[in-house]
DNA sequence: CATGAATGAGGGTTCATTCAT
DNA sequence: AATGAATGAACCCTCATTCAT
């Protein structure tokens, strides 16, 4: 109680540091020293809780994939139809933007870091396996087209989100809150849409249906969120 | 002829050893000292043509996208109708995969990186621009669905085209020719899909529609290929 | 007999840690966590005992030759002709080797390390100056030829000493018990062989003489032995 | 001819450069760019002639005792007795000193730095078995006695040389021209004496017997001086 | 006594860039 | 145009030492 901060609480805070300095001078750019300062601890005592300023950041890239896996995990568990899955997963990126615009950063500009990727494939790995298997249980359920591969699918439908939060973190696309719930509708109609069978449900106005119209997301404090 | 290398084919021969060395350790963990050594040339000779390691990956990739930019600007211009043209789009770029995958590679693992994109805007932005206005003469003439945002919708689709890129450079996605042409047909399936309104020539099964089956490609030599 | 260990105990336990330690790696390869990890106790302990890394290897050398000291001395008192004494000093050094190898090993590898000798010079010093006495001695009582120096002949002496140890710490030299012995023999009768006036007790057969046949080594349990 | 320092010259300039400041402040003690600044050479440059600060310190040992075997092998190879062979030896080695004190200072002060004499052990093996092989034809000739094994008898030689050599560096032994001298002359008496039958030549005097007297030593030219 | 988190100066090394030839 | 020796600032990391608990 009277301890300040604990052991692990300091590695959070090292690794906090971490994510805003390299969101503002991105990995390479900033120094060790940068991480401690900002942290307000001593240089050394980050090689305390890692061995090395590349595992620094190998941290937050797992420790960010596993939420984002969990979120996506728990979606999929949830027994709602596919259409609505992915829109879900959608917004729960999407949204993650605001919540932690630094972490976002930081994945979206050092995502394919060579090292990183080979080891992290593993959870990014999954979290896209669990992408396919909505489309897959979409397929069979006779709500999304059969001729499509649900890993194409997949890479599609997450590429498009990379694309939208890259285009936040690089400033090139407003982001208020109502431009991130737009764009989560228009990945969502898009994507469903070209998903779906021609005439499954299709009235006229796109993907998400009616359910859209009717508040349809009141799984906001359902789903986990991304982050810390 | 008897020439041996001219000015600017050394030049040439530097960028090309240089995407290489950049495609097979990346550009930080790379030295300049290997480029040079893979071009075949002395030390000091790359700052004859280059001002710095920093010129050499931008001038590449300038030149890339400004040569994607002529591809994409020439479909835009081809008067064909979106759908096709997006298809195209997709077929340009994925296709480069298989043509020059060293580039890409290089294109994909660097993209973000920080102080590029501040100077490459001009050409990506460009870009972008034509494909949203790709998609915005396919809602005026009521192929697309008019209540989405052009901008965003180029998004999405250009993410789907990096992601798949991605996946073939990591090595997580099979790349023989079929699974190329399989990719294209899907990107441009699903997101054209998306896009289109519900009914407009919908015949189940899905957008590429008949043009699919009657050869819709011969457009092979008329698109100018993405690489040099 | 319940106090598990005392203070004293825990001091030497450290020390006998870092020999093994700066045998194993050396004085400047190994860290004072090795040492610590090695004796099993915290980090920080050893600063209870000892004000810094170098006062550790200080105190290992200084221990140690205050032990040699004590032993030339012994020898040198015992009255015995020089060129026994001489034999025991070397009985005494080179059978070390094999009581205590990690012990010699650190002394040998570590022995002319720069700081070091300026203290200890003492002890060495008057370790040396005990050896010149003897054969001092030698020379007064006409057995050792008095045209030599008797401070370059302990030097002469000791180095050879000093240079067969080293062999056994490099592995360049069989060491097994037989070896050990027939090195004093050799360093004895090459030693005291040449410091022998030309015809004093010589028979044909070397220095030691007699005295070597008849069992020239009941000194074993008399003379204090190097090591703790 | 008007090139001031060719590339071997500079690499020479570090190297004596750094003998100076080995012998100045100890291996471990320097830095390296107290050898580039004693040399008066950028940081750098440095690592363009040796892969690391400890290569500067293995090159001076091989090229030290690759001048040493050369010696060795020249009085080796002259075919004078043995006892003469190992004076002349010890008149290289000892003489050494006062021709390049640095040099001898830094062998004497860093000889058992353990990584450098797992390498090193060739040049210094070999100089051993030299050492080794004149013992062994003294043997043969009937000169040395052949009751002791020449592998310990060279290494009882070289201890004695390198103990002498260590008095010299740790100023505890004074080192005129007469006392090199005098220091060659006891070893020689020394360690030749002990290894001698008994009677042969002796006249009471040792040794290197009358031939000292009659100007024993005119090979001062002949034979290779220890350094550059 | 004992612990080990915290400190931070200092080290060796790298490497982009320059420049004399 | 071409070379590669020379430069030196910058960086990551180590590790002896301290000190609050």
């Amino acid at each position: 109680m009277s301890e300040r901060t604990s052991s692990e609480e300091k590695r959070q805070l090292i690794l906090d540091a971490a994510v805003r300095v390299f969101a503002r001078k991105g990995y390479h750019e900033c120094r060790v020293g940068d991480i401690a300062e900002e942290a307000g601890v001593a240089y050394g005592l980050l090689y305390h809780y890692f061995s090395s300023k590349e595992e620094v950041l190998e941290t937050i890239f797992r420790d960010t994939w596993t939420m984002m896996l969990g979120a996506v995990s728990g979606i999929e568990g949830s027994g709602e139809p596919a259409p609505e899955q992915l829109r879900k997963v959608a917004a729960v990126v999407l949204r993650s933007w605001k919540r932690t615009p630094d972490l976002i950063g930081v994945l979206v500009r050092e995502i394919t870091r060579s090292p990183h990727l080979q080891d992290e494939t593993k959870e990014i790995g999954e979290a896209f396996a669990a992408l396919e298997r909505i489309v897959s249980r979409g397929q069979e359920v006779g709500t999304f087209r059969a001729d499509l591969e649900p890993r194409l699918c997949s890479i599609i439908f997450y590429g498009a989100l990379e694309e939208l939060l890259t285009g936040w973190v690089l400033g090139q696309l407003p982001d208020e809150d109502e431009d991130v719930e737009r764009a989560i509708r228009t990945v969502a109609t898009v994507v469903c849409g070209g998903l779906m069978v021609a005439d499954a449900g299709r009235d006229g106005d796109g993907v998400p249906g009616k359910a859209e119209k009717e508040g349809f997301e009141p799984s906001k404090e359902v789903v986990t969120p991304l982050t810390p």
